[in-house]
DNA sequence: GTAGACCTTCCAGCACACTGGAAGGTCAAG
DNA sequence: CTTGACCTTCCAGTGTGCTGGAAGGTCTAC
């Protein structure tokens, strides 16, 4: 697969794919007789979870030691095994930060809605939400 | 409450605290006759509410809007339950991708534990974690 | 053989969220 | 009345994760 081909299937900027593979999470593909990156497809998957893992709000960094694991790193076992449970005590703590937001989102939510159960006039102003 | 206080109380950096007062998050407190910002105490729970958000993926843009409407904003009261409802929605979306990848890591943890159910020779190497 | 889409490298710049440091003022304790 | 902790402003720098643009090579189609 061209660079290209891997952006469209991932919905991640070429640019962005050269700047992955710099930072050392993608490995450097084969080229074509061009000079084209040329891609085997597993790539899209490895990109997939890239993306996820940084919608999880972990950091590049983080990422490419998970991922160097995957491939079979070279890191003796008990530090990758440190490694991983740290991203996990990361993960469920952002995992309960992120359901106290939710709450006190919706909780805003409702008294806005109870604040105005008609519509409010267009044109004015959306007063008194009070604190919780 | 002096700004050394609050960031006791808060974990935040005086620092921070003084920058978040500079992009509208904090209200520019009182001072006192020294000229040293006394906050009021509720400042601790704001302060709080924005760690929170943040950790869970919100800019603090987003959360200064946030703020802002809970304040009692001056936005008309469509934008403001749309902008609500867009944080939920980005909320909810992050919480999936989250569980997503703590599956993921799980997988891999469990993997790892099968791979050295002993351990594994100290400096020695981590091989063949394969991919899922 | 040339237009157009696509690719290459390299380097600069941006937005976000801080963080450090200089230079100096305040205040309580000894 | 000085020491030391704490505060002030202001400005510059950092790390992360891209993003843009220049300058140029490749490939397919007409």
């Amino acid at each position: 697969m061209l660079i290209g081909q891997v952006a469209d299937a991932t919905g991640v900027s070429a640019k962005t794919l050269r700047f992955y593979e710099n930072e050392g999470l993608l490995d450097e593909p084969e080229r074509t007789a061009g000079g084209y990156r040329d891609y085997p497809p597993e790539v899209v998957d490895r990109v997939g979870f890239i993306r996820q893992a940084q919608a999880a709000g972990l950091t590049l960094r983080q990422i490419g030691e998970i991922l160097e694991v995957r491939d079979g790193g070279r890191a003796p076992c008990g530090h990758v095994a440190r490694l991983v449970d740290e991203r996990l005590a990361e993960v469920d703590r952002r995992l309960s930060e992120l359901r106290r937001t939710r709450t006190q989102l919706r909780q805003l939510r409702t008294r806005l809605d109870d604040l105005d159960p008609t519509d409010c006039p267009p044109g004015e102003i959306c007063v008194a939400v009070s604190q919780p």
